[in-house]
DNA sequence: GTCTATATAGGGATAGAC
DNA sequence: GTCTATCCCTATATAGAC
């Protein structure tokens, strides 16, 4: 677990294109070693001495090492709007959860490597939401999700089947490591959507 | 969210007997700590400040900042034993995980504030593992579950589920935050424990 | 765009007084 | 058992040469 420089960490990481500008080759490296390490632990110096370049070089792209990670949480962020969108927020249901809940599964599926990140660093990424240098036009996922798992005017039945699900999509796909290596993706995305509708089906009604 | 001094962090973390030692308390302080700040942002400053010693002070009781959160680590290492007891390595299957998570909920319900702990702290408890100041006899009930996860010799499906019943219990008992505070403990047990019998029926030969 | 050199601060850890 | 004072190192960040 933990392997680092076995697998091409540029392969997921393909948002502006694949022009390898300097910038994108720094958060790739940090992405890998904020995950392996820990964000407090990793310094520049580490990031720079991989980059084969010097650290003073790095902050001719970013301002700080904080900055590093917030590109690399809005990488992610954006990703979330995707599901935002089909989102109504005061009806959600079952129905609509379990939608949303495959939405998720694919994201991550696709972008595995962005949320291990964030879940093997939430302490410092929490406080980069409480320092809000982007608290504009900023509603999480995270958030919609936390909302409408602590709405008492759903069932507690209802409420912690969502917690369950959202636990094993998280499970089998981000907290696992690498123990499904040798299962497809496709195949994994198929398993995990039919463990996610079995779990919400006795309190869904369809 | 991460509300704390909101609740009495000593309730559950009663192992020792009720003294409320200096080490406890310093215990305590930092589990706490930890948890809302992560561990490396966390300086021993700001723990002997909460405690009204001096910084120098700890240094009486621990060797070292990475011998408080060892100390962590064992308080929830030894109830891992009790798990790991009623396992037969080779005999897991369906059956016997199920009856394994059921276990896992208790303990989790038991001392949620370690297991939070644990999961923000991923990075830290990782490298007191490498650095390796307890090898022996030392068997996580991590390192079962992952090998278990990992065999190839299981079908996917089952794997997956596992997995998934991992993530669900951890869903709702420690990613969860405080979106349960108002559900009673036997209550939400009793709901986590129903989900992952449903996650597992359909993969489990009974 | 990348470098060297350096300023500055903070945190872990030690020595030894009380 | 607890304290003050201090050492030392590392890491972020800046200034300015090339």
């Amino acid at each position: 677990m933990a392997d680092s420089g076995a697998e091409p960490a540029a392969a997921e990481a393909d948002q502006g294109a694949e022009q390898n500008s300097t910038r994108e080759r720094i958060l790739d490296i940090a992405q890998e070693l904020f995950t392996e390490l820990g964000y407090e632990k990793t310094s520049l110096r580490q990031i720079a001495e991989r980059l084969g370049y010097s650290k003073a070089a790095i902050y001719y792209h970013f301002a700080s090492k904080e900055d590093i990670l917030m590109a690399l949480h809005m990488r992610l962020h954006d990703f979330g709007f995707g599901a935002l969108a089909n989102l109504d927020p005061g009806q959600m249901s079952g129905a609509v959860f379990t939608a949303l809940l495959d939405q998720l599964t694919d994201q991550i599926l696709g972008h595995r490597g962005l949320f291990v990140l964030h879940e093997r660093n939430r302490a410092a990424v929490e406080k980069l939401h409480r320092d809000a240098h982007h608290d504009a036009a900023h509603a999480d996922l995270e958030i919609v999700i936390r909302q409408a798992l602590s709405d008492q005017r759903l069932a507690p039945s209802l409420r912690v089947r969502m917690a369950c699900t959202i636990g094993a999509v998280m499970g089998a796909l981000v907290l696992s490591g690498e123990v499904f290596s040798d299962i497809p993706s496709a195949e994994l995305g198929v398993l995990v959507k039919d463990a996610a509708r079995d779990l919400m089906a006795p309190v869904t009604s369809s």
